[in-house]
DNA sequence: ACCTGAACACCGTTCAAGT
DNA sequence: ACCTGAACACCGTTCAAGT
C-alpha cells in the first residue's frame, strides 16, 4: 500500500531558515517567498504549518525569549535582577535584527508572560510593594529593550567621519565605533549598577 | 505669457500627511501609493520631492526630535538629564508609531548628533570625564528609547483577561490596562530616579 | 495532511513622456 | 521643475486542485 510521502516542512525547520534570514538580512529580507525557495518549496507550502507570517516571527520570539533566565529571584531580589537582564540582553543581543519583533509587548506571548510573572513574584516575595514591582519590572525592561535597540555601536554606522568636525564634542566618536560593541556592554552595566543602586536608596525610605 | 502652475505638493505638505497616516495606522498604514492619493497625486510624484522613501521617514524623524531639550544642560547636568530625558520621552510619546525608526542611531540624522553633543558636551562640562559622558548619554537613552518602544501600555492588548488565571501573579494585570499609562510614566519616574541617585552614589567615588 | 499553480490586491521605484 | 502612465520586480495571502 502507497505509504504518503515524509512531509518536506516542519515548524522547527522553517523556524530555524527564517531566524537565519532575518540574522543574515534583517526583517526586510525575511519574505515568505524567499523563505520557501531557500527550503526548496512554494511559498503557499508555508501556510500549512503557520497561519501568517506574524504567527511565524512570534514563534521565532518565543524561542528567543526562552534564554532569558528568571532563576535567581530564588536567591534575592538584586541577583534576580541581574541575571534576568543580562540574560534577557544577551538573548536580544544574539538576535538584534528580531528586536523590534521582541519589543511589541509580551501580550500574547507566552513565555515573555511568564518571564514577567517570574519578575513580579519574585520581587514581591523578596518584600516591594506590588506598585513597585510593577515599576521595577518595567524599568528593567526598558532599560534591556533600549539597550538592544538603540544600541551605540548599531548607531555609528560607517559614516561618521562626515560629521566630525561639524560637531566638535563628537570628535573622538568614530574612535569609538571599533570599541562600540565594549561601550554598550560598559554603559548597560553602568546603567544596571547605577539603576540598582538607587533602587537599594529606594528601598530603605520603603522599609525603614 | 503662461506661468508654470503652482506645485500640487511641498515637502512639509508630504511629510505632515505621513506623519498623521503613521499616527493613525501605524508604519504599514504608510505606504507612498496610500500617500499620493491621500495627497490628490500619483506615487511617484513623491519622488520629485523626495528620494526614498527612508528619505521621507528619516525627515520626519527630525522634525521629531527638534522638539527634545538639551538646554537645562546650562544650569546643572543633573537638571541637564532630567530635562534631556523627559521631553525626549515625550517627543516619542507623540508619536509612538515612530518609535522604531528613531530607534535606529543617531547616525546621519542631523537633529540627533546636535542633541548627543549637547547631552556630552553638558556632561563633560559638569566635570564627568568624557568616557562616563558616553556611556551615561548612552544609558540615559536606553532608557528612554526602552521607554518608548516596550511601553508597558501598549503591551497589553484586549485579550489580557485569557492570561489571568494562567499566571497567577498577572492576576491584577487587568485592572493596569486603565491605568497603563500612569504605569508607563511613573515607571519611567523610577527609573530616571534611580538611575540619577546611582550616579551621584558613583560620583561621589570618582571625585573624592 | 501537505504541497502546488494561479490569482488577487497590494508594494517601492524607475523612466520616458508630457506641461 | 513637477507630475503622470506604464512598467518592473517584488510582497502576503487565498483557494481550488492534486497526491
Amino acid at each position: 500500500m502507497p505509504r504518503p510521502p515524509a512531509p518536506l516542512l516542519s515548524r522547527e525547520r522553517i523556524r530555524s531558515r527564517a531566524l537565519a534570514l532575518v540574522d543574515a538580512d534583517g526583517l526586510t529580507g525575511l519574505s515568505m517567498r524567499r523563505l520557501a525557495a531557500e527550503l526548496g518549496v512554494q511559498a503557499p507550502s508555508l501556510y500549512s504549518h503557520y497561519k501568517t507570517k506574524d504567527e511565524l516571527l512570534q514563534d521565532i520570539a518565543d524561542g528567543i525569549m526562552e534564554a532569558v533566565d528568571t532563576s535567581a529571584f530564588a536567591l534575592d531580589w538584586r541577583s534576580g535582577l541581574r541575571t534576568w537582564a543580562r540574560s534577557y540582553r544577551a538573548a536580544l543581543a544574539a538576535h538584534p535584527n528580531m528586536v523590534p519583533v521582541l519589543a511589541t509587548g509580551p501580550a500574547r506571548r507566552e513565555v515573555s508572560l511568564a518571564r514577567a510573572d517570574a519578575v513580579h513574584g519574585g520581587l514581591v516575595a523578596a518584600g516591594w510593594p506590588p506598585r513597585y514591582a510593577t515599576m521595577i519590572g518595567a524599568s528593567t525592561k526598558y532599560l534591556v529593550l533600549g539597550a538592544a535597540i538603540s544600541s551605540f555601536s548599531r548607531g555609528f554606522e560607517d559614516d561618521v567621519q562626515v560629521y566630525v568636525d561639524r560637531y566638535p564634542h563628537l570628535t573622538q566618536a568614530h574612535r569609538l565605533r571599533e570599541h562600540a560593541d565594549q561601550i554598550d556592554a560598559d554603559s548597560f552595566e553602568l546603567a544596571l549598577d547605577a539603576f540598582l543602586t538607587g533602587l537599594d536608596a529606594l528601598r530603605a525610605t520603603l522599609v525603614p
